[in-house]
Order: structure tokens, then sequence, then C-alpha cells
RNA sequence: GGGUAGUUACCAGAGUGGCCAAAUGGGGCAGACUGUAAAUCUGCUGGCUUUCGCCUUCGGUGGUUCGAAUCCAUCACUACCCA
């Protein structure tokens, strides 16, 4: 199965430029996709885009990954970001870094095939270009009547929440066009990919490059992942869903997954895992005779837990799951022993406390507001417990000034408390 | 440079001297029901307080007033039109 029936099957594919196709049948192409590097690590909206060039060298093409270090500077008026701040040359590496680390689980960097993956950064080639000498040699290739035309553009003149377009981020299409520009000559470069909001910063790079070099170049785009409720995708009550355990553990990772609507299942485990289609087929006519097992949404988080994690971040996931999610009353939390019981609650936010604080007696609203942070104010800690949402080693609490003693005590050391339905905490006494 | 409109909570958006912690909608969170899903119904959504109440907030600053989101002055920012 060649590249572009691949993505077509995952639906994958947003927008193609005529002529793709017949070019990657033909020879072996090189083809890059930008990502900013404002964060030292990526989040799973970036993964759509990283798949993409996943499926690229598993067909036998080359990808790049271009991190933006110059365009992450300026921002991109496609989405409603604000004026960003300039990343400094050494938060700019560690970004990089950290950034690198995570492409090389999905894409081989190391190999001596000619089709080992590379990372460029723009920030190399445009530190140095000076505005005069861009102005001169990029800028007069493309009018400004061309520029205008974009959809990102247009939206920010005459869209309903027009709020005006500064000459900086009116620029950023031209500066990702030089970035493809670029990338033809010295890299030979020939295909872009991104998100379909990208599509016309793309575009303004073919044309950039038809018009000054009459090289070949063509744009693809991935469809936008959305959500079947119109929520934003990627998002969690807690923020993003990043790939670094420091900020998202493996345990939530897995459940964000897990937690997938039956609407949006199907489409996630085509773009999100390396399942072939027959596979994938069955899975989903199994889904369809039971919704309930939500065996799509297990085997969904169980590839890509490991593909971003590990096999064994993916079995302590499932087994925290089991345990916090099954039938577990305080009973059955009593039986496990401390050992697994730290490892269950690996992934979940732990807070310690001095064993004096508690053999006094502690009211819980204070353990819970003051000595740990598991509610910001009171009164919101008192009314989720009013409202009989907030439970104590998987017992309801009646009263949000009720007294906690050592008796409470798991193993005489923990306390697992129960924000709604799936935010557990784990007060460790000290 | 000239003119016009505007800046209210997470977002959108009402409110034009006291009845305003501020309508309504969306979003978010929680409860019930379920399958850790969706839909539906219910509650909450500035802080402290069991309630009463108190405190901080309507772009910034200063003023008028017994009392200001609301009136005045001034500054800043944004959009649109003209130059």
């Amino acid at each position: 199965m060649n590249f572009v029936e691949e993505l077509t099957w995952r639906g994958m594919i947003h927008t193609m430029m005529p002529g793709t196709e017949e070019l990657l049948s033909k020879e072996m192409v090189t083809a890059y996709v930008g990502i900013d590097p404002t964060a030292d690590s990526l989040h799973i909206g970036h993964l759509c885009g990283i798949m993409m060039l996943r499926h690229f060298q598993r067909c036998g093409h080359k990808p790049l990954a271009l991190i933006g270090g110059a365009t992450g500077m300026i921002g991109d008026p496609s989405g409603k970001s604000q004026e960003r701040n300039l990343l400094n040359e050494e938060t700019l590496r560690h970004n990089v870094a950290c950034i690198k680390e995570q492409l090389s689980r999905f894409l081989d960097f190391d190999s001596n095939e000619p089709n080992k993956a590379e990372l460029v950064n723009n920030y190399d080639w445009m530190k140095d270009f000076t505005f005069l000498d861009f102005a001169r040699e990029i800028g007069k290739h493309i009018t400004v009547n061309y520029m205008m035309a974009k959809d990102s553009v247009q939206k920010r003149l005459n869209g309903e929440a027009r709020d005006g377009l500064s000459f900086t981020e009116f620029t950023y299409q031209l500066l990702q066009g030089y970035d493809f520009l670029y990338l033809n000559q010295n890299k030979n470069c020939k295909l872009q990919m991104g998100g379909s909001d990208q599509w016309g910063n793309i575009t303004t790079g073919t044309e950039l490059i038809r018009r000054t070099t009459g090289g070949e170049a063509f744009a693809l785009t991935c469809p936008l992942i959305t959500k079947a409720d119109g929520g934003k995708f990627g998002k969690t009550e807690s923020g993003n869903v990043w790939l670094s355990r420091e900020y998202t553990s493996p345990y939530k990772f897995y459940q964000f997954w897990l937690n997938v609507s039956d609407a949006d299942a199907e489409r996630y485990i085509k773009i999100f895992t390396s399942l072939p289609k027959d596979e994938i087929d069955a899975l989903i006519a199994e889904h369809q005779e039971d919704p309930g097992q939500r065996k799509l949404q297990k085997r969904l988080a169980k590839e890509v837990t490991i593909m971003v994690h590990s096999e064994e971040d993916y079995n302590a996931a499932v087994e925290a799951s089991g345990i916090l999610f099954g039938k577990a009353t305080k009973d059955s939390l009593l039986k496990l022993d401390e050992a697994t019981l730290l490892d269950v609650f690996n992934g979940v936010p732990q807070f310690e406390v001095s064993r004096e604080e508690v053999e006094a007696g502690i009211k819980a609203v204070d353990l819970f507001t003051e000595k740990a942070a598991i509610f910001p104010s009171k009164g919101e800690m008192r009314k989720l417990t009013q409202g009989g949402g907030v439970s104590v080693n998987k017992e309801k609490l009646t009263a949000f000034d009720q007294t906690l003693t050592v008796a409470d005590l798991l193993d005489n050391k923990y306390l697992l408390v129960q924000k709604g339905k799936k935010n557990y905490y784990l007060i460790i006494v000290k």
C-alpha cells in the first residue's frame, strides 16, 4: 500500500495538490512537517503530523521535522494566538533537544538508510537573514494581493470577530514559505505536510518556489482533529495532554485515550495507531456489536500509550485503572500491599503531610485545601462535597469539615482522595 | 492627524446612579442515569463564611456623590471610516 492509499483509508487526507501522488510513485521524496518549539514537550495535537511523517518514512520516503525556532517567535495568525515572546537561544536549544528525543520514538533518525529522518531548525537559516535581504529576495516574489487572499488573513480582516492583524503576523506566511524554499533548494524537499489550517501557509511556499526557482513543490494536509461534541481535541480539565511524562503521567495519558467517545474512537484509532487496515476493520466490527466493551478505546489507548511511553507504563496504567474504576471499596483498598498501592498511584498527584497534623485529627477541608492543594478554595470543596463529589478511600465524604484521624489511613500512611469520579489524589502521611 | 464605536467574569454579551457579585447564552466542573461513552435531567461556576453577612471585581488613574460598572476628567488599548 503506498503512502497516499495508506493515508486515504486512515482518513488523514484533507487536501492534496494535484500531482503529489505521481511524484511519490516515481521517486523517494523528501517531505517536512513544521513544529513550533514553544515548549520542551510535544502534545497530542502534534501527533497527527508526526504520524504522517511516520507513515511517510515507512513507505520509503524521507521525513524532515522542521522546528520553527524562528517562526515560533512570531506566531501564526491562523488560530487565535497572541503575540508570542521571543524564545532565547538557551531555551530554544533545550526545547529542540527534548522534542527530538520525543520524535525519535516515532521516526528513525539514526539508521544508515537513505531515508533516515532529519531534524532541522529554521532559526539556523533565518537568524542571519536581514530584513532588507528578505524584502529584496523573498518579498518581491509574492504580492500583497496574493497574501491577502489567504483564508487566515481574510478571517482576521473581515471575519465576525475581526480583531486586526499586525504586520508581524501578516508576514508569517512568507517566513514559512521561505522555509519551504530553503529546504527545497538545500534538501531537495518537495512536499510539505501539515494540518488543514496550514494550507494557506503551505501554498505560499509552493508559490514562492515556483516563482523563484521554478522548482516543483507539493502540499498535503490532514483534517483538523475534532471531537464529535465540538470540544477541542487534546484538552482535559487539567489542560493539554503532553507526551512528556513530566507533564502528563502515563496513567493520565492512558486514561485520556480510554475516555474517547464512541463517535471519535473509529477515527482516532486510524489516525493515531499504526495498526493495519484489516485489524482495525475487525476491531470496529467487534466494537459495533457491543460498544459497552469499549474494545476500540482500550486498544487505542494501549497502542498509543506503548508507542509514546512503554509496555511497562501501559501495564501499570491498566492495573491502576482496574483498581480505581473497578469495584474497588475501602476493603479492597485495605487488602493492597504497600508496593502495589504506590505503584498504582504512581501517576496520581501526591501530597505529603506530617504525621502530627493528622494524629490530632484534622478537618477534611483544612487538609485538602491548606495542606494539600487538591482544591483551590474552601468554598469549592464545600460545594462539591454537598453535591456528593468528594470521596475519601472510596467512601463519600458526608460533610466537608468532617474530621479525619489516623484511623482513616490506609496502611496507616495513605489517604486516597477522589474529586469527582475521575480525579484521584494520594495523601501520604510522613 | 481627523472622526466614530468600543474595553464588563473563562468566552460571547446585557446592564447607563442605590433593588448589582452583575441578566442571558456558551463553555467548564459536579451529581443522577450509563459503559470511566453519548444524550438527557439537576446543581455549581470571584474569595471568606453552615445561613446571615463581609471583602475584592466591570480597561488604568483621578474626581463628583451619602452611594459609581453606570456621571465627569484624563490616560491607555482595540476596531471601523476619512486623510
